[in-house]
DNA sequence: GGTGCTTGGTTAAACGTTTAACGAAGCTCC
DNA sequence: GGAGCTTCGTTAAACGTTTAACCAAGCACC
């Protein structure tokens, strides 16, 4: 493997030069330039990332640390996220360390070795808690990284996130302007912060139609298909006044689940009882009936992510330390019923 | 951050001895052994991965490549298998570089270029092709490299695989157990390694059950959703002689798209018409019916995938060159109707 | 024709490890 | 009591870059 050495004996000058034309880093006559770059053309020079990393202090490298999903839960947003993520890097040389830390004892002590030895340059987190230790450690060890996903307000640090209120808003006026008053929300348990803000969401956009809001309507459990099953049961189990016509869950499998007991239950949904997710899960499209749900741009958080980790890098301040995105409703008949199930095309036999 | 310099000087002895304690690579008395990792301890001094690698010619970095999901679809696997894979890789202080290689032109010099970087010391491939063209440029480059998944069988390389075809004679077998004897079968089109694997396996199980098999009840189409469902139109639309009263298809999503088409038509899925998936997506348990499917034991190949990866870079010879793991059969409602659709728990209000 | 500036290049130190080569001290053995 | 071995450390080179400091030559200027 060709050294930065062989490249400066080829070119015939000496490797500071040969280092000088390939860093663009001070000024060289445009004849010797050309001998260098020559050479190390010929040679299939590239410049070994670790001796490189060893001398500026850098290895060109992003952590990205997630927390898997638990129970057996899928994360909708890992292909598309590292995708994005690692082209955003490549474009600029930079490539991507994977941390799922589900094994990690502990999450901190972690960071810290991976940064003591030098192994990246800056971090990405994602699933962010309030007060979330990672954010705090990374703040006090003045380690540039950026986040999707918000946590303690009084915080400063850089984030780019999903603005899951708006979302909300959006999928209660869809709602609304398909005539729907009585509206419940199948909710996280307390303490999650995206939990908290898509159901602020919801309250707002229940206030923005100008609808009164019953404590019955908005009930809470974990993330999973079967607390959203059980929730729908005791929503539809409100006496009729009271019962709503018209579901929204915090997530996706929570939203199936919902479904699944209305199903159950005889109710035809999308027409008697119309229900909407958050996430758009692959699947979404494909249930019967399919679902409307909330779709976050993930491609596109993964390259803001990327870009401002690399400002900050470059010891420079991103122009936007707070990026809010929003999610775009996706409509199918879940909520529509003259929305055909089958509204994939039949291909031709 | 503290050096080795440091720490020497705090136990009173050479760099030497600290790096010959540390790394277990030379006898030292007991006395100044505690000496140094005391002093090490103190400091809290961790080696620089990126000096070390410039003077041992190891990044202690593997690199997995993938090719991201096409059309919207995701990746089943990547969370588990990223998740085995780096926990297997951080119990003998491994890393792993992430490469989604959708963004690449030209894949194999990419693989040249991180390799010449000296970014990673081996990689980790999957979804390999027949004559991939990444597992001809490794061997011939020398790489340690293992693959998930098989290619031109004229080519010895290591890797780890699903027996897809094991899964599948595991899915005719229960099938004819239940009293089906016209099994379908829904492929992709020729030129799939692991399709014509799985269709293989079909084939054997329905010889090894004495059943003769029509043409008729192979067909083949591209992965999606819309090409399962077209195929068990066209199943259905047999003279009832022929018509199969089970279909098995190569993976889940297709399965789906098959479920579907028979529901629009009335059928009773796992009544009427029995329903076989392969990859068991995260919604399949939920799904109405839930769909019986074949499971992967993704987090198994991905720790093993890594040892062997592991072994060969230590210059040893993995005891298994190749290793063959079955997928489990995960019974469901689409072919077993005695199954409850709520297969889950509800639980007390 | 010295002074001072610019241009275009070189020399050499440094980054933090690993490890081969060496050596001092203590012991064994004839 | 010296040869030879073992034990336990040290010295110093090497890994492949980047970059500060330096320098020679050319030129302008008074």
């Amino acid at each position: 493997m060709a050294t930065i050495r062989d490249v400066a004996r080829e070119a015939g000058v000496s490797i500071a030069t040969v280092s000088y034309v390939l860093n663009n880093t001070k000024h060289v006559s445009e004849e010797t330039r050309r001998k260098v770059l020559e050479a190390a053309r010929r040679l299939g020079y590239r410049p070994s990332n670790i001796a490189r990393g060893l001398r500026a202090r850098r290895s060109h490298t992003l952590g990205y640390s997630w927390h898997p999903m638990p129970g057996g839960q899928i994360n909708v947003i890992l292909d598309t996220f590292l995708e994005s993520m690692a082209a955003a890097a490549a474009r600029r040389d930079y490539h991507i360390l994977a941390y799922p830390t589900s094994t990690l004892s502990d999450e901190v002590s972690f960071y810290q070795e991976v940064l003591e030895a030098e192994r990246v340059d800056a971090f990405v987190l994602s699933n962010t808690n309030y007060d979330d230790p990672r954010i705090r450690f990374l703040m006090e060890a003045g380690v540039p990284f950026v986040a999707f996903g918000r946590a303690n307000p009084d915080w400063d640090f850089p984030w780019v996130d999903v603005d899951g209120a708006a979302g909300m808003r959006k999928a209660v006026a869809h709602l609304v302007a398909l005539g729907h008053q009585r509206i419940a929300f199948i909710a996280w348990p307390e303490g999650s912060l995206s939990g908290e803000e898509r159901l602020r969401g919801y309250r707002e956009g229940m206030a923005a139609a100008g609808l009164s809001l019953r404590d019955e309507w908005i009930v809470r459990g974990e993330a999973s298909h079967d607390v959203g099953y059980q929730a729908a049961r005791e929503l539809m189990a409100l006496p009729p006044s009271l019962r709503p016509t018209a579901i929204i869950a915090v997530m996706d499998l929570m939203a199936v689940g919902a479904i699944n007991a209305l199903l159950d239950q005889g109710i035809r949904v999308g027409q008697d009882v119309a229900v909407v997710g958050f996430d758009d899960i692959p699947l979404a499209r494909y249930l019967r009936p399919s679902l409307t749900t909330l779709c976050q741009p993930i491609a596109e958080i993964g390259e803001r992510v990327i870009d401002m980790v690399l400002t900050l890098l470059e010891g420079e301040e991103p122009e936007e330390r707070h990026v809010l995105l929003e999610p775009e409703l996706v409509v199918r008949a879940s909520t529509q019923p003259n929305i055909p199930n089958t509204q994939y095309p039949i291909p031709n036999p």
